[in-house]
DNA sequence: ACAAAATGTTAGGCACGCCTTATTTTTTTA
DNA sequence: TAAAAAAATAAGGCGTGCCTAACATTTTGT
C-alpha cells in the first residue's frame, strides 16, 4: 500500500517479468517467473511478499498473481524505460537487437529520467531530422566497420543532394495523411494535431506533439482502436482521437 | 594477485576514486577516498583489503595507498567508461555537465564493452560526419525544447547547402594539417597516418586510425611529448609519433 | 616531547538478494 | 480417489556492502 516505494533492481526485474508473463495469459505463477528470471522459486517467493507488501501486486500463497493499477503503472514504466534503451541501441547506434536487449536490461535500473527522455527524444531526432534518418544511420555502421575517408563523406553529401532534390520536387505539401490512414507497423512523424478541446488536451498529455514520431503497433479491425508508441508510451487511442491527428510518412 | 577478477560495482568506484586523488596528490590516503565517496571509513579499510588481495593497489595498514600496474590498468578502464558516457550525454544528448557526470556514475559500473564502444563512434560519427557537427546537435536541442515543424527542417537544410558551398569553394585539399601543429585543447579527425614501420603499427594499436578523432590536451612546452585523447583513451606521444599524423580540424 | 586532534582499524550488526534443503500444498494421472 | 508429480513455501546460510562504536596509531601544535 506504499504510495511511491523506491524499488530495488531486483524488484524491477520480477515486476517486469510479471508484466510480460501477464501480458500473454492472463495471470502469472511463481514457477513463470523463476523460469524467466533463472532464480530458484524460494526467491521469487520473497519477492512477491515484497511486492504485495509495497501494493504492486495481488498475491496470495498458491494463488495466482496479478498486478494492482499501481503495479501495472510501475512495470509499464521499466518496461518503457527497457525498451527505448534497446530501440536506441538498435535504431541508432545499429547495436543487434539480442545484444541491445541485454545492455537495456541492465542499464534500465540506473538510467536517470531525464537522461532517458533525452535518448528517446535524439532517436526520434534522427528519424525526423532530414540530416539523420536510416541511411545516415547505416553511414554510421559503415563508418565503424571501415573508418571513414574523405570520399566516403563525398558520396554522402550527394545524397543529401538527392533528398534535397526529392523534396524540392515533391513541393511543400508532402505525404500529409491522417492517422487512421496508417497501417500495421508504419511510422510516422506528427505534422499537426486537429483535435480541439478535449481531446486535443488529452493527445498533447500523452506525449503526441507536432514532430513527435509515431509508430501503430496494432490495428483493431475497424481501426478502433488503434495502439500506438509514442516517446516509449503505449498507447491505445480511439478512433475519434486517431482521425485528430495529421502525419507525414517517415 | 588474481589474474583478471571481477570487480564489484563499489571496487570499481573506490578504485576511480584511487585514480584521481592520485592523479592530483601522488598517493592516496583512506579518508581522502571514505569523503569522496561519502562512506565510512571502516568500509573504506575492507574496500582497500579488497583491493590490495586483489592485487590492484600497493596497501598496508596505517600507510599511503598506491596503484600497482594492474590496478592502474583497471582504474583507467572504468575512468575511460566514465569519460566516455559523461562525453556522449554531453556532447550528442546536450546534457548539462553535472547531470551527465552523475548518470555516467552509474552506467559505467553496467555498459558492455560493445555498447561502450559504439556510443564512442557515434559521437566521433556525430562530429565528423558533414550532416551531423556541433550545429546540428544544436538543432537537436532545439527540438528538444520547442517540438519539430517543417519550417525548422527547412532552415536546417539551408543550412547543408550553405556547408556544402563551403565544402565545393574550398575544393578538395582542405585545411590539412600535422597533429604536432595543433594546439591544446583543439580537436581534428585523423586523414592520414605517414609514419611507417613499428610507429605506425603502434599508433594503429592505440585507436589512432584514419577518420578518428583526436584532442589535444596537453602540450609539453617544446610539444614532446603531446597529450592526447582518442577514442576515450588517453594517449601520450612523443613528437616523432605526433609528426607522423596528419589530422583535419574540426 | 607530549597531549590533542586527526586518521585508521577492529568488531559487531543490519539489510539485500540470492542460494540449498526440507516441507507443505495443489494438481495430475493412473 | 489415492499415489505421484509439480509447484510453492519455510528455514537457514552465504556474500556484499554499508553502518556505528570503540580502540589503535599517526600527525600536529605548542
Amino acid at each position: 500500500m506504499t504510495a511511491n516505494a523506491v524499488l530495488s533492481e531486483s524488484l524491477e526485474d520480477y515486476l517486469e517479468a510479471i508484466f510480460h508473463i501477464i501480458a500473454e495469459k492472463q495471470a502469472a505463477r511463481a514457477k513463470d517467473i523463476s523460469r524467466q528470471l533463472k532464480v530458484a522459486g524460494s526467491s521469487v517467493t520473497g519477492a512477491l511478499r515484497s511486492l504485495a507488501k509495497k501494493g504492486l501486486i495481488n498475491y496470495a500463497p498458491y494463488d495466482l498473481i496479478t498486478l494492482t493499477p499501481a503495479g501495472r503503472k510501475a512495470a509499464k514504466d521499466v518496461v518503457r524505460r527497457h525498451e527505448a534503451l534497446r530501440d536506441f541501441f538498435v535504431n541508432v547506434l545499429a547495436v543487434g537487437y539480442a545484444e541491445a536487449d541485454e545492455a537495456a536490461c541492465r542499464i534500465e535500473h540506473v538510467i536517470s529520467k531525464n537522461i532517458l527522455e533525452r535518448l528517446i527524444q535524439f532517436a526520434e531526432f534522427v528519424e525526423i531530422c532530414p540530416r539523420g534518418g536510416s541511411k545516415w544511420i547505416a553511414g554510421f555502421g559503415y563508418h565503424c566497420d571501415h573508418g571513414d575517408t574523405r570520399e566516403n563523406c563525398e558520396k554522402c553529401i550527394s545524397l543529401i543532394l538527392e533528398d534535397l532534390k526529392r523534396k524540392k520536387t515533391g513541393g511543400k505539401s508532402m505525404s500529409i495523411i491522417n492517422l487512421k490512414d496508417l497501417k500495421q507497423g508504419q511510422r510516422a512523424r506528427v505534422e499537426k494535431i486537429t483535435a480541439r478541446g478535449d481531446t486535443n488536451k488529452r493527445l498533447v498529455e500523452m506525449g503526441v506533439t507536432p514532430g513527435a514520431v509515431i509508430e501503430v503497433e496494432r490495428l483493431a479491425p475497424l481501426g478502433d482502436p488503434v495502439e500506438v508508441k509514442v516517446k516509449g508510451y503505449h498507447l491505445s487511442l480511439r478512433k475519434s482521437e486517431a482521425e485528430g491527428i495529421d502525419v507525414e510518412l517517415i
